[in-house]
DNA sequence: TAGATTGTTAATCGATTAACAATC
DNA sequence: TAGATTGTTAATCGATTAACAATC
């Protein structure tokens, strides 16, 4: 991907082309706008404007507008954006206007409320396979899936073409997990073990550990 | 708190004072230290440095000594760090040197793993109440505690001096449970539902929604 | 001692914001 | 037209990093 910038008075002959990529910053940044439009339209709304998305989101104006102007011109002067408009263009920056399939592993109890949360579908995402290590599990059905032994794993995901999987085991057992995610070829890991994992250079993680953020407020709190 | 600055030569007479405070982005790392620190612990180590730290959390060395250099000297030159040392102190630096009781609005299947995680009492915390709204459940017994009603939500949170409370109800529902919250004196509300929530100045928010980190790594992948 | 590593400074790098011409 | 709001620029602000004296 490349930009053009404009030129200075008097007109240089050379375009400079950067392909500097978008900060992941501002990626970050486009979901959490993506979701709040999605919201106003479900609130029945057509338009917003920076000022009022930031103001629902404790962001500057002028960040949104920023943020947005990395990908293209999607705002009116004077009346703002068009919300279906916004929501389908930052779908379409997120590749999550068509659904990724996405491999769970560990069905204990977190495994359980991710294979039957509702939520994955309207923004993109379906559970498609569950693994576990533990044999009281395989073969159960959750939310219409076979739990699958891990022995299984590798093969089910280069079927299914799955680049994206949520890692739902004990802290003890995730490296291994991953491990064996990115020899099957996933290229995207959402992990919620409470550990930092190693991954080489190409494949993606995410967090989430409930604890992380609740410290990140105790601190801010008197006992 | 203040801090001391070293004064250039020829050294001045007056000391600068600075209440300045600590970046929330360093704050923001430092439950991410603690969780390495005491994995490096269980691992028997004693000592790591800077260098260490850093590679395994992909972090650089110079920005974990500029980190921790916010609260105080805690290494030593030619050595490095005492795990169990810098562990207390970062654990007192956030706080969780004791446990903080939380509340858990909403026992669906999430609110049923977050009950049921074993993972919150050695990082400080301790799940305290539940409460929904679903007479199915209001009653049942979930990892010994009995699901209140959400009409003794208020009047159990004071009793207990709860300041923390996790939000697993339905987006629908969660900014009216984040005004309850707020009304009963909670001070922290990790939330996850996905949807971004309105509070009033001095009360801080975190959010888990599982679909805004998988959309931050589709932006990198090929459909 | 020689080697290692800290804590801190100053420079660099990057992100955010204010301001405004363009224009709907 | 008058009012509103975008997209973009340049300035400001803040975070990260490189480098090194101090010292264990």
């Amino acid at each position: 991907m490349f930009w053009l910038f404009r030129m200075p008075e008097p007109a240089a002959k050379v375009t400079v082309m950067s392909n500097s990529s978008i900060p992941d910053i501002v990626i970050g940044r486009l979901p959490i706008y993506l979701r709040a439009l999605n919201h106003m339209i479900q609130e029945g709304k057509e338009y917003t404007s920076s000022h009022e998305l930031g103001g629902r989101l404790g962001i500057s104006s002028a960040q949104i507008r920023k943020d947005l102007s990395h990908f293209g011109e999607f705002g009116k002067q004077g009346t703002g954006y068009n919300l279906a408009y916004l929501s389908e263009q930052i779908r379409h920056i997120l590749h999550v206007d068509h659904q990724w399939p996405v491999a769970v592993v560990g069905v204990g109890d977190l495994g359980h409320a991710i294979a039957h949360y509702r939520g994955f579908a309207s923004r993109g995402f379906r559970v498609a396979c569950l693994f576990d290590n533990n044999s009281d599990v395989i073969g159960e059905k959750i939310a219409g899936l076979s739990v699958l032994p891990m022995e299984q794993m590798s093969t089910e995901i280069q079927r299914q073409g799955v680049q994206v999987a949520m890692i739902a085991v004990p802290a003890e057992a995730a490296q291994l997990v991953a491990n064996q995610l990115v020899q099957a070829g996933v290229k995207a890991i959402l992990n919620y073990a409470p550990i930092t994992l190693a991954v080489p250079p190409g494949v993606h993680v995410q967090y989430i550990d409930p604890v992380v953020h609740l410290q990140r407020m105790t601190y801010y709190l008197k006992p």
